[in-house]
DNA sequence: TGACATTAGTAGCCCTTTGTTACTAATTGT
DNA sequence: ACAATTAGTAACAAAGGGCTACTAATGTCA
């Protein structure tokens, strides 16, 4: 018999793990929410969890993202980037060493999987340490790319009310907006154009339908906006 | 002769590996450069590379990220920030499946370590493509956080003169901006505070030297910028 | 049926912000 | 002394943005 069997080197640490976390949001019942799965088993030390797998072989981050959000909505998600990567001592369902998140916008009304629900982000229930680290940037990171990507038109449904709109913004903004000041701005911006609906809620005028097409505007020749600067 | 020795089994993947990657950000010259190092080996098939190291067991990426700055600079940078997880098919340096990149501003005139070299961005060297791509998004990330953050300070000494800042964001905007415009909205964000000190460059008039001093501001009431939005 | 509540949408006043021209100020070089 | 050069400001015109107050179109209810 030999002195040993021939086994594999073991490293002094275990394997690394990546996990991939979704955050898909929603504005619902005038509340940014999250989508949430339950725990499929009872015994678990997290009963709710953010969307997430395992980094697979040769699939790149995105197309894992992609694939986890497909699978909690049953559709894909309106737009879908990354946000951080997450790798300190908080714990994570999956206890992996790294977890990649990516943020998820879904259109407002949009159903969720079977065994997902939308849980208002002011409202979230004990998740795992760094899922809940995830869902706060998350929120944050959408609050703070509002005013340069269209991301406030993959929260609405291809066609929409300015109210809804403005409705988005107040949302996110958690503030008050002008009415007139708001459709003047936005008009001024040639980003969206009206569609030949309207559409009646029961009281009240009906209001138009617009979609979002932004045009080409000439020269972002303005001055430095010193006034966003945290 | 048996069918098969006893070997352990071998995982379809090889392990899982992670490398972190700074990009150090600092002008120079009228451009933004770039810190690469010089390959210790001249056999290496990179012969430039960004500053990076493995992930290491129970270190944090924001850790290890700070590490390898303050190896290849000598010293902190003046702001440290992760910039994205990269995870496709490129090539990294490390053949890491994944690299998690950090982006670091260094002040005007700051010295690199011996080994390594200030480059403009806009005239690289051939790098690993997946380098390649994390410095592409690093500019891209600057110029996208400028107005949102104080990043144009970082990249200049405690004491500066308007001018100098001005250069900083003309340098990150790509266009020239108008001296009495920017020096009006820099005072109304009530961003600098000026020193007793004065410089003088040689030629002209001296220049005061001012200070990053943010002070309060009150509401920031304003409507949406939908002009921002790309 | 007609007044009222409700929501959509616009006109226009007025103050603020911003682009621009044209100046003054302080230094070096010839 | 005077031109060249860089720093810094004043002041006007144009554009942007906050606000009040209106008109428009629907449902509700007496």
């Amino acid at each position: 018999m030999p002195d040993r069997l021939p086994v594999a080197p073991r490293p002094s640490v275990r394997s690394l793990t990546a996990a991939v976390d979704v955050v898909l949001l929603t504005p619902r019942e005038g509340a940014i929410s999250v989508l949430l799965l339950r725990a499929p088993d009872n015994q678990a030390r997290d009963r709710w969890l953010l969307p997430w797998d395992s980094l697979r072989a040769e699939e790149s981050p995105e197309v894992t993202a992609a694939r986890i959000a497909r699978g909690a909505l049953g559709a894909n998600p309106a737009a879908l980037e990354q946000l951080l990567t997450l790798g300190d001592g908080r714990r994570h369902p999956g206890d992996a060493r790294l977890s990649i998140a990516y943020i998820g916008l879904v259109p407002q009304g949009s159903m969720a999987s079977i065994g997902a629900v939308w849980v208002p982000v002011d409202r979230l229930p004990v998740i795992a340490p760094r899922q809940r680290a995830t869902v706060d940037a998350a929120v944050e990171g959408l609050r703070r790319r509002i005013d340069q990507s269209p991301l406030a038109f993959r929260l609405l449904p291809p066609a929409f009310t300015l109210s809804e709109l403005q409705a988005i913004y107040e949302l996110l903004l958690s503030r008050r907006l002008h009415k007139a000041s708001f459709r003047r701005a936005l008009q001024a911006a040639l980003l969206v154009e009206p569609t030949d609906e309207w559409r009646s809620e029961g009281r009240g005028r009906p209001a138009q339908l617009f979609r979002y097409a932004p045009r080409k505007r000439r020269g972002g020749q303005r001055g430095v906006r010193f006034d966003l600067i945290v």
